[in-house]
DNA sequence: TCCTAAACTAACGTTAACGTAATCTGAAAT
DNA sequence: ATTTCAGATTACGTTAACGTTAGTTTAGGA
């Protein structure tokens, strides 16, 4: 049996840099399933939920999702796991096939996305790049 | 005298895909500096406005930015060629230095911050990559 | 045991970024 | 000249993502 490491409430914030208020929230929407309690009531977040917000929080951060687009995203990877968790097991292949690429889909969809807003900012920064390019070329003018 | 060709609400609604409602926000909040009328007083947007406003929505689109921070990065970018519109007139040269030097300065903050955010979507694409490599893995082991 | 800091729940408050409804005026085709 | 549709203004409504306050309970060290 692996010991489990649990965090208070404060030891996540600090973590994670964000209100315990947050951390209610997120669980309140269902993005945090079985947050475990002392028995009187507290809340103690293991590694892996530690992790989980984590990831949220990249999500948020990075690709501008809502709460309820990383929920999706979250749920897709989940359903790939469990696939992937029970794929060498007894019932019906074609099946299991079919919702492993269906899982592969969506991650697809996300990489795509993903790519997306990569060539987008991309070219943004060219543009930024661009402008400040001209303002170093005239300085130099100015001064030869 | 160039031709200044102007468009209706009708018109930037449909090219840009928002709103009047937007449109009518955005100018309200000083995103969009003198918008034209027409003597009856109905809304003209130059071609010039609709870039503007092109702009924006990248910002908004690519960056995650809210129109405060856009309304900031405008403004920079508008102080910058402001300066070197100036560049080549009378006024004191060490000065006009010193505020290239800034403009330039808050460009190259917001290109750290594309690469910044660039960075940790390259890091992430790769995370959904390997999930995604590993499923498809797993379903050739399966069938061979 | 007692005390204080931390956590709990419940509920109302807040801000950004628009949506929506109502009423009125302008534009342009017939 | 009239109709009709687009646009203007005003103002209240909405949603997401928390903030904040209040009153109560728990945890853990002196």
């Amino acid at each position: 049996m692996t010991i489990s490491v649990k965090f208070t409430v404060e030891e996540a914030t600090e973590r994670l840099g964000i209100t315990s208020r947050t951390l209610h929230y997120y669980e309140e929407i269902g993005l945090l399933p079985d947050v475990a309690r002392t028995e009187g009531g507290h809340r103690l977040y293991s590694e892996e939920t530690l992790e989980r917000l984590s990831h949220i929080l990249r999500l948020k951060l990075v690709l501008g999702a809502s709460l309820q687009e990383i929920r999706d995203i979250l749920q897709a990877e989940e359903e790939l796991e469990t696939i992937k968790a029970s794929y060498r097991g007894e019932s019906d292949m074609d099946e299991r096939d079919r919702l492993l690429d269906e899982a592969a889909d969506r991650l697809q969809k996300i990489i795509t996305h993903i790519d997306e807003k990569m060539e987008k900012l991309q070219a943004m920064r060219l543009g930024f790049d661009k402008r400040l390019e001209r303002a170093r070329r005239l300085k130099q003018e100015h001064r030869g």
